[in-house]
DNA sequence: AGAATAGTGTCTTTAAGACAATATGGC
DNA sequence: GCCATATTGTCTTAAAGACACTATTCT
């Protein structure tokens, strides 16, 4: 029993968020009707190998063809599954709200976005499976990383203003960020290049940038404020 | 088809190097008398989790019990193995040499070191299945975390001087570092404490210490030399 | 005493934190 | 011109790099 379930985060209302989706009711699945990650069994006839099923299930559940994806590790045990000794290897993935069309599938009764609260890693509901503990290493990863990379820009559309990604970084830290820091920090590292256009901002606009790399995240020298 | 393999690192002959075994050579096996990253199948009966696993299978090549073990990631397609989709999910450990009896198992006929190269991360021969992938993406997941972490402590026996936990960085880094500003960063960062005795090196002796937290390596607030 | 390695001090450099000052477009 | 937000500048601070100096034990 090998699976692949995926985290995938996005900001929703001013807020880090991940989708989840609802468990069918049918006689004979585990945890019916609770929230859980998206994700299933991998297609050995379609999938081509473990990061093309993650790309699939991503595909089918937001119609995004090319986020930031990251792998986040495996989870194998004898108990996670009522079922029996089960495999799961967990991705987490970025991606810009407004890119998104949510799917309700076949294997899930509905879809939502669930906010990550500020000071916890904890999601109100108990997930389905092992997927609380799954969310939370990847809601770790992702704000250790935030710490000396460039991820947060993958939360934002395509063109964004440098206020934007500093508040993308400030919703994911939890905290604010310097502004003065923060540019040179963007600017020194080469994350982005300038456009031509600017944004309207009902005060003075705001200058255009996008990433240089859509690929790959920038790493930083330095995180942002030290450990102590 | 689900595997575990594993990436054990040791310090060898003043330089870094992974533990390999030969494959055997019985009919039906593939890559008969390859060299490979020690694993194996998981064990449902025996193994409780992943964890499990690789500790097991650590345990039965190294005799090591504790070592740093850390979750690489997991790598599967349906060409790795010329048997059909399988999947792997590969451990890397590092630990120090003298702790070490090598046992050569019943399914690998014989056990060795192979030094890693200063300036890549190839391995002289050609690995069985995808190891050459797995080794090369431990390799660098090992010196990406190098340049913030305590890692390379646990690559040292229990108690060591100062100047060794130094050459260890250098051993995994590739090149010298700097004493001065290493020390006030090992003391800074909280990392080690200091015994009562010294070890006799020919000329003044050197004060040992040992780690505080032998579980759990230390984040330092910024990398050695930051990347360009 | 001299050799050799351990350990410390000083100065420079890099990039972040704090905070103030300036710039610009809409109204 | 006024307001609000964008953008830039200055000063301070933390920790690393370079390099020199001191300390201690053995022969």
């Amino acid at each position: 029993m090998v699976t692949v379930d995926l985290a995938i985060f996005s900001v929703v209302d001013d807020s880090l968020a991940v989708l989840l989706v609802q468990r069918p009711d049918s006689p004979g699945e585990p945890y019916p009707g609770s929230w859980a990650l998206p994700g299933g069994f991998i297609d050995v006839a379609r999938d081509a190998d473990l990061v093309a099923c993650a790309r699939r299930k991503l595909r089918e559940k937001t119609g995004v063809v090319s986020p930031y994806l990251e792998q986040l590790g495996s989870w194998g045990n004898r108990r996670r599954d009522p079922r029996g000794w089960s495999v799961t290897h967990a991705y987490f993935a970025l991606l810009s709200s407004d890119a998104i069309q949510l799917q309700a599938g076949a294997n899930a009764a509905a879809v939502r976005w669930a906010a990550i609260g500020d000071d916890s890693t904890r999601i109100g509901e108990r997930l389905a499976f092992d997927h609380a503990d799954i969310l939370a290493a990847a809601v770790e990863r992702l704000r250790n990383k935030v710490e000396y990379t460039s991820l947060p820009a993958f939360l934002l559309p395509v063109e964004f203003t440098l206020t934007e990604l500093q508040r993308a970084y400030e919703i994911v830290m939890g905290r604010p960020v310097e502004k003065s820091a923060f540019r040179t920090r963007i600017d020194s590292a080469g994350v982005v290049e300038r456009l031509s256009r600017t944004r309207a901002t009902g005060s003075r606009p705001a200058q255009l940038y996008r990433l240089k790399d859509r690929t790959n995240p920038v790493y930083f020298p330095r995180t942002f404020s030290p450990r102590s």
